[in-house]
RNA sequence: CGGGACGUAGCUCAGCUUGGCUAGAGCGUCUGGUUUGGGACCAGAAGGCCGCAGGUUCAAAUCCUGUCGUCCCGACCA
């Protein structure tokens, strides 16, 4: 292509609405633009880009024997009713209503595609002779996210890979998760992300059913617990603390229980500063309804709930914060006067609660705490859970090595569904005893735009974007230094047509500029080969190319110049091969 | 949905506090000329419902109210 029969407006400077790096390169080097929050036009780069990406995704998913298929976004409203998902998702579900004659339709703009692909599957499949099966799509998806942000990263429109497995059993669901997780690392590693594969919230099947493949990324959204020598990596509403149940005994160096006036302190950073202690020291009492009853959740001052841990542990459906009614009930205070002594509903700790010798908590009084606070004293727990997020320092519950945390992009998702959509849509099996079941399901989604803003998140330099061989918008750029020079055009020109006759894609920048300005917007949009022919190179027999990456050109004879650049970009493919797991 | 910031030329921004000439600059665009290896220079030109609506005022980009939009933090994110 040449630079001026298509369209690249690059800026100059930052776009003041675009905040991280991958957000203002990808708009300064002409990949993007917004149409309003959360919906952005590819430009030819960024869709050059976006194509890659889907090419290197199609042929993995195909290789690993998943077939393509392409589903509405248009969906009845009614699919959602029957998986329950129309509440679950709220608000996110994009869905309205259109006239059709004399009817209405209620239709929604799929936000994912579990419900389309199962309906499939149970109008067509019906024996056990025709699984395991795979169907996977590149599409289109709609969430109304409630705060759209940094860029192409999180949108309300954006392109994914969604697959699907069908399977009969559960060994059958393993090995087709073993070849996607497999396939995903493949993906990732061939678009030149440097990705984790870290634990996730697994749902209903539970042990290691789910994993999120994460680029580490300063700005990614999601939080992430790493252990360098174990290599366990968990997303944090996931990771274990790595805590064991403590000795449950009050503290020999008990002191007096003590009530203390804070007036208006209701939270743990007041009152620390209040009565000169740290977080550390005092006992955080979360109020929750859990499956509707009040329950006490005592964490330590400076920790997080999770209420995916407080869940699990209380074998309970429904967990949420109690409202202020409800604390005044059970504590007799407004909220922020909460503690375990004397407390009027069940009491839960964390591991690290009891250990605290004379805490202090809240003393269910409005302006007061108490101080001297001690387990089996003051107040009773027989046992403890991990309740907590957890945090740098704690233990790695495989190798006991302090943790790190480290933030994410999430690109990509693999899920072991179970039965869920399956029981609820009617998608059935008969087996070889004649005997009918639901079909075991399992989800595998990448975020294709996603990616790309991840490679600009990570890939680049205080010059622009800098793309790995596989997924830059092209190979090439062939940059000639004076387009009035007939002579140099006619260099140029060849090199351009032989390079495009050999397979490579390459980009002219023919435009009538000078060229340190050209030098800019190649540094910009961060093609991988600069090739230059100018004047003083072609008086000596020569033309110059530089790697994206490296600092300085290096030159090589006019005459075998295109040998050359072909087989650097061999030598190149081969290195970046060679970083894909067989 | 809670909190904060912003909205003036295609882009980046000044002007607003303290209302008052024809609303400015740099970059970009167009024309002519000189240039040509890291975002050139000279001369000229085009380009604005100062987000929108209402109000106060002799007079509003500037003050007030409302509204729309965008960004950031938080909540949310099968």
């Amino acid at each position: 292509m040449r630079w001026t029969q298509t369209f690249i407006p690059t800026m100059k400077e930052n776009p003041a609405d675009a905040e991280i790096p991958s957000h203002q390169l990808m708009l300064r080097a002409g990949l993007i633009r917004q149409l309003m929050a959360g919906a952005y036009t590819y430009l030819p780069l960024g869709l050059k880009s976006l194509k890659k990406v889907e090419a290197i995704i199609r042929e993995e998913m195909n290789a690993a024997g998943g077939i393509e298929i392409f589903m509405p976004a248009l969906q009845p409203i009614d699919l959602f009713e029957r998986t329950g998902r129309k509440d679950a998702f709220g608000n996110v579900l994009m869905n309205f209503h259109v006239r059709r004659g004399d009817r209405t339709l209620h239709v929604a703009l799929g936000p994912t595609h579990e419900e389309v692909v199962t309906d499939l599957v149970a109008r067509h499949i019906s024996s056990y002779r025709q699984l395991p099966l795979t169907l996977y799509q590149i599409q289109t998806k709609f969430r109304n996210e409630e705060r759209p942000r940094f860029g192409v990263l999180r949108t309300s429109e954006f392109i994914m890979k969604d697959a699907y497995s069908f399977s009969t059993n559960l060994e059958q669901l393993d090995a087709v998760y073993q070849q996607m997780y497999h396939a995903y690392c493949r993906i990732f590693a061939r678009c030149g992300l440097n990705y984790l594969p870290v634990e996730a919230e697994s749902g209903p099947i539970g042990g290691d059913a789910s994993h999120e493949f994460m680029v580490p990324a300063d700005n990614g959204e999601d939080r992430i617990m790493y252990c360098k020598s174990s290599g366990y990596a968990a997303n944090l509403e996931r990771a274990d603390t790595g805590r064991k149940p403590p000795q449950i005994e009050t503290s020999k160096e008990a002191k007096p229980l003590e009530k203390v006036a804070t007036p208006n302190a209701t939270s743990i950073e007041q009152v620390s500063r209040m009565l000169k202690i740290t977080p550390q020291q005092m006992i955080k009492t979360l109020i929750y309804l859990v499956d509707g009853k009040p329950v006490a959740v005592l964490l330590r001052g400076d920790h997080e709930a999770n209420e995916a841990k407080i869940r699990r542990a209380l074998k309970a459906s429904q967990v949420a914060l109690a409202d202020g009614v409800t604390i005044e009930e059970v504590t007799g205070a407004p909220t922020g006067f909460a503690g375990p002594v004397g407390i009027r509903c069940p009491i839960i700790a964390d591991h690290d609660v009891p250990v605290i010798a004379n805490a202090v908590s809240g003393a269910n009084e409005v302006d007061a705490h108490l101080t001297g606070v001690n387990v089996g004293r003051d107040y009773q727990v027989t046992t403890t859970h991990d309740l907590r997020n957890a945090t740098p320092g704690d233990p790695c519950p495989k190798s006991g090595a302090p943790m790190e945390e480290v933030q994410g992009i999430e690109v990509g998702h693999v899920f072991k569904l179970g039965t869920k959509y399956t029981e609820s849509l009617d998608a059935n099996f008969l087996d070889q005893n004649e005997t009918r079941h639901p079909i075991i399901m399992g989800c595998y989604g990448i975020g294709v735009t996603r990616v790309l803003a991840a490679l600009a998140e990570t890939s680049h330099d205080e010059n622009g974007l800098s793309w790995p061989l596989s997924v830059a918008p092209y190979e090439v750029l062939l940059i000639p230094l004076n387009v009035d020079d007939a002579e140099l055009m006619k260099v140029a020109n060849s090199y351009y047509d032989e390079l495009k006759d050999n397979g490579v894609d390459v980009l002219m920048d023919d435009r009538d500029q000078r060229p340190g300005f050209k030098f800019k917007d190649a540094d910009l949009i961060g093609i991988p080969l600069r090739v230059v022919i100018g004047g003083k190179g072609l008086q000596e027999g020569k033309i110059e190319y530089k790697w994206r990456t490296d600092s300085a050109p290096q030159k090589t004879a006019v005459d075998t110049g295109v040998e050359t650049i072909l087989g650097l970009l061999d030598e190149r493919r081969k290195v970046e091969a060679s970083r894909v797991p067989g």
